[in-house]
RNA sequence: GCCCCCGUAGCUCAAUGGACAGAGCACCGGCCUUCUAAGCCGUAGGUUGUGCGUUCGAGUCGCACCGGGGGCGCCA
């Protein structure tokens, strides 16, 4: 917020320096003072110094840039806008004119409200890739951090400035897919529960066990071995079927397909997801196949299905590579059914010619980090551009104190089921703290504070750290989590609530108290951290950052008096204070797909 | 064999190469006749896996090693 007085600055340093035979600084690095209780910019002079030491100069780095430092201090005086500079250990610190420059914060965030921290639109369409669960299956824990983690992206990357595309891509066929429908056209036609959720699970069950009578297993009889390869045959036939486009086979897919989908459409809904474009991977299985034969007549890919070999892509050697690094993949089977990189192949083609993306982004975990350097490889040797702007966002995979969720041996933990759990605890917590809410508020609030602890539990961790999911841990309210940044908007509303109405404007021209300043500076933080977020696609900075917020705003709340205050001047300056910081937390909690509640 | 990620307080996690490595949980001690105690304040807790190097400055960058996880041509 503060880009016009550093620029002011830095210019006056720059030719401070020119005259003084000092090397000027080619750009400056403003950070905040760190120290509490003091609000302003700071930035060093050791690279200077270090310049100098480089060139010649006889001096000792540290010494040298404190000298900078005072010399610099002394020729800027006090400028405008500040109160006071110092030169501290090489360290040149400008503190800001606490009074007039809360007031610009506050008017800032109060004028452009839900806007306020959206970046300058950037000339660049980007598509998010996320939410791409397997059909036929229900929706677990590791499929919402994906979906969590994607939809704080898009938004954050959209409120920095991008235009951007959301796309889910469901893997709605494949092996997994067809072995669900076998199981139920052989054993369980027409008996679907009709709850969509139940239904989810109850498809995971076939799925189970239908593996289950696929898989050898030790001392088979006989007789067992000749029933699990009849099993088999039907399955194989049933892909055969579909592959032919069967009309019988199709819609049973289509059928089941659409129980799962339903439920994808259900459990969005509830996150506030709007995904924007749905791709199939059924859809692209047949385009990917052509570019298949356009990559073997480019001579990128090799064929090598006369000697009943696949066509595969040698990605090293066509890149002129000596070491091994993205090594060689098969894009087509030797029986001419495409694969899960040709098909990426395929959708990348889309994204780039139908939907006009010039940077894409595919949120899937992490070890597929592999398949995507490959697929963007073969996107860049074929011709596209864009592929230089694909970027895989790999995050560390979800997996339970027991181990990594396996649905095979039924250790899954089902994201309804959590949701459910989380609003169940949050209605208990409720009563016991708020028994006067109308049951029906307390039923919405609940679902708000229930997913906003599970949220801000996946986002508070970094993409590339792994999480084991402990239920307690996630739904949790109190500390470091979401609800305890809630309870900060909650708090603030209330206050707003018993002021009636908030003054159109107001000075801060009275002596503050720190915390009060500190929480100005920490929501006038708020547009760079936007960026920093968008840029770094890390969520988690922004987790953070609403923490802090939320912390500066519950240590002010305690300390400093609102409605209470005597003075009617500092009692309408810090109502403006109070709503800037409930718009500011809203702001940051949106990001993150976490509701605002106006009460809990 | 090659490649990627992780290792920070008892536990879970933070920290654009920059000032004194910070939070939460757990533990202990305070604070509700005062704007919502899902909160606030305080105590305690560290050789940042090990060693060398680069740098004025390293938790952060490089190399080696130790420990854990993941990936590597016809699964997705």
């Amino acid at each position: 917020m503060f880009e016009t007085e550093q620029n002011a600055i830095a210019a006056q340093i720059q030719q401070y320096c020119t005259e003084n035979d000092i090397p000027a600084p080619q750009e400056f690095q403003w950070k905040p003072i760190p120290f509490s209780g003091g609000w302003g910019i700071s930035t060093s002079f050791f690279q200077v110094a270090a310049q100098e030491a480089r060139s010649g100069k006889k001096v000792v780095v540290p010494q040298r840039a404190q000298e900078i430092a005072q010399s610099v201090a002394k020729q800027l005086g006090t400028p405008r806008g500040f109160e006071r500079v110092e030169a501290v250990n090489g360290y040149l610190n400008l503190y800001f004119a606490a009074s007039d420059v809360s007031r610009r914060v506050v008017d800032s965030v109060l004028e452009t409200g839900a806007n306020f921290g959206r970046g300058v639109k950037k000339n660049e369409r980007v598509m998010v890739e996320y939410a791409q669960p397997n059909t036929h299956h229900s929706f677990h824990i590791g499929h919402y951090r994906n979906a969590i983690l994607g939809e704080a992206l898009a938004r954050m990357v959209e409120f920095a400035g991008y235009d951007t595309i959301r796309a889910s891509y469901p893997g709605d066929i494949g092996l997994g897919v067809i072995t669900v429908v076998w199981a139920y056209d052989k054993f369980y036609k027409g008996q679907e529960p009709q709850d969509i959720h139940v239904r989810g699970q109850w498809l995971l069950n076939l799925y189970v066990e239908a593996t289950n009578l696929l898989t050898p297993k030790e001392n088979e009889t006989p007789e067992e071995i000749a029933q699990r390869e009849v099993y088999e045959a039907e399955r194989r036939d049933l892909y055969r079927r579909w592959d032919a486009g069967d009309e019988y086979v199709r819609n049973l897919w289509l059928e089941t397909r659409e129980w799962s989908l339903e439920e994808l459409r259900d459990i969005l809904h509830l996150m506030d997801i709007d995904i924007d474009v749905w791709f199939y991977e059924s859809e692209v299985d047949e385009p990917s196949k052509a570019i298949v034969e356009e990559l073997v007549e480019k001579g990128i890919a090799d064929d090598e299905r006369s000697q009943d070999g696949a066509v595969i892509v040698k990605i090293d050697e066509k890149l002129g590579l000596k070491k091994e690094k993205y090594r060689t993949n098969v894009i087509l089977r030797n029986d001419g059914t495409s694969l899960y990189l040709t098909k990426d192949l395929a959708l990348a083609k889309d994204k780039f010619e139908k939907y006009h993306v010039d940077r894409s982004l595919y949120v899937v975990d992490v070890r597929q980090s592999l398949h995507f350097q490959q697929a963007f490889k073969i996107l860049e040797l074929w011709g596209y551009e864009q592929a230089k702007k694909c970027y895989h966002l790999g995050y560390g995979f979800v997996s339970l104190p027991e181990g990594a969720m396996s649905a095979r041996r039924g250790r899954v933990v089902l994201f309804k089921d959590v949701a459910d759990e989380a609003t169940r605890r949050v209605l208990e917590e409720s009563r016991k703290k708020n028994p006067d809410m109308p049951e029906e508020q307390r039923q919405e609030v609940a679902l708000q504070i229930g997913l906003g602890a599970l949220a801000y539990a996946m986002l508070s961790v970094d993409n590339n750290k792994d999480i084991i999911f402990d239920i307690n841990e996630a739904l949790s309210f109190e500390g470091h989590t979401g609800p305890y940044i809630q309870n900060a908007h909650v708090r603030a509303s209330s206050i707003l609530r018993k002021a009636g109405m908030i003054p159109e404007e107001a000075s801060f021209d009275y002596p503050m108290e720190a915390h009060e300043i500190e929480l100005i500076e920490t929501i006038s933080r708020f547009p760079e951290v936007v960026q920093q977020a968008a840029e770094e696609y890390r969520p988690l900075v922004l987790a953070t950052y609403a923490y802090d917020l939320a912390a500066a705003f519950h240590s002010f709340y305690h300390v400093v008096p609102v409605l209470q205050t005597k003075s009617e001047t500092v009692r309408q300056a810090r109502i403006r204070l109070i709503a800037a910081a409930k718009q500011t937390i809203a702001n940051a909690l949106r990001l993150l797909g976490i509701r605002s509640p106006e009460v809990m």
